[in-house]
DNA sequence: TCGAAAGGTGACCGGGTGGTCACATAGTTA
DNA sequence: TAACTATGTGACCACCCGGTCACCTTTCGA
């Protein structure tokens, strides 16, 4: 069970919208951990006891927000996939969007980020989300090298695990984000993908 | 002041070593938020009013837990980067000897990378110890430029970058280390070096 | 031998946490 | 209006934390 209490959804919208705005920033703020729920109570301006009526402990309201925050992503980045005819510009599609939602909703870009960084709490599941990313991508992969795009004597799980790694410290870095830089920005996320794409290696020929 | 009190270099050896033997058990297995004084003076058997005497403050004992891990680290890895006459397979050097550090030093290890993870309360220095990471690499770089190794033409921040990202993600993956694949493991480290050096994208020659 | 200095101790402090529950209130139905 | 249910509440619980301090013990030099 991870959805709040039919009693939630009672709620007249203001309220409701009061817990959720005030669980986000809390949230997005500090991870699971050492987000406090005395802190959202506060802030929403609900007692502590109705947040129990509302959902079943800290967990599932964790998970509510961070459902929240995933499907705007989402939502952010539905068309990035649609055309998947070339495997780099598809990628640099995919992490210039990521960096634009960074720049829309940074408190749901924050809770996502630390969602990802390894806690006890919630290894299984980020665990089989790796497993997931890892299936697409090698999916990607493997069009790719059919189209010749993609050298296909590479080690394609030391390729997902680079792309992988290399994507999320990216991201992470999403949030020393100022607004003048934008195009910097997007500049050195190409620069990376490039990187990526053709090695450091001097290439003879 | 990171440095223990005189009280506690007074201590017999055995006592002395009790203490950082706690100390290091509960940091590897606990990130410095979350570590407990009191279970390590419970597992040291000492007092918690004792500790005071010898450290300063949860802080100071932290940090001088990690000198000892980075200096058992620096001494493992100290020849590694001694003939550095090919990019190659310095790096490779390098990470193959930081996984044989992660077995051999688990615990060490695991400090290490504990304090990689962000944690608010060490963000300056871990951003210096990063600046420094990127002199050297930079450096190297620069040499292997020279040497007609690596790729004139490429962003050298962005290859910093990539290299940052990928080493520590691989570095963390050393976790899960178990006896018998340690070949497959060295195997798979060189694998991600390959993917770095050559890139993704089919060379057309 | 005695007294001062050094070292060791654990109850205690203030503050935090997630979670609970007896009670108060509001809403609805008969 | 009365009865009943659904909702709201915050004092309270047990448990943790890092850090302190008055007191006790040990050591050691005069």
């Amino acid at each position: 069970m991870k959805l709040p209490t039919e009693t939630f959804y009672n709620l007249p919208e203001a309220k409701q919208q009061a817990i959720i705005e005030a669980a986000v920033a809390e949230f997005a703020a500090s991870p699971y951990d050492k987000a406090s729920l005395s802190k959202i109570v506060a802030k929403a301006g609900i007692a502590k006891g109705s947040m129990y009526q509302y959902f079943e402990n800290k967990r599932e309201l964790y998970l509510y927000i961070l459902d929240l925050a995933y499907a705007q992503k989402k939502r952010f980045l539905k068309d990035v996939f649609d055309q998947a005819d070339d495997f780099f510009a598809t990628l640099k599609r995919y992490y210039r969007r990521s960096y634009l939602f960074a720049k829309e909703f940074p408190l749901y870009h924050k809770i996502i980020n630390h969602y990802w960084d390894y806690c006890a709490e919630f290894e299984e599941e980020i665990r089989t989300s790796r497993e997931l990313r890892a299936n697409d991508f090698l999916t990607m992969l493997q069009q790719a090298i059919e189209n010749g795009q993609v050298n296909p004597e590479l080690n394609q799980e030391a390729a997902f695990f680079v792309y992988h790694s290399v994507g999320k410290e990216l991201i992470d870095n999403f949030i020393e984000l100022s607004e003048t830089d934008q195009a910097q920005h997007l500049q050195f996320i190409d620069a990376v993908l490039d990187v990526l794409a053709e090695g450091l290696q001097i290439r003879k020929e």
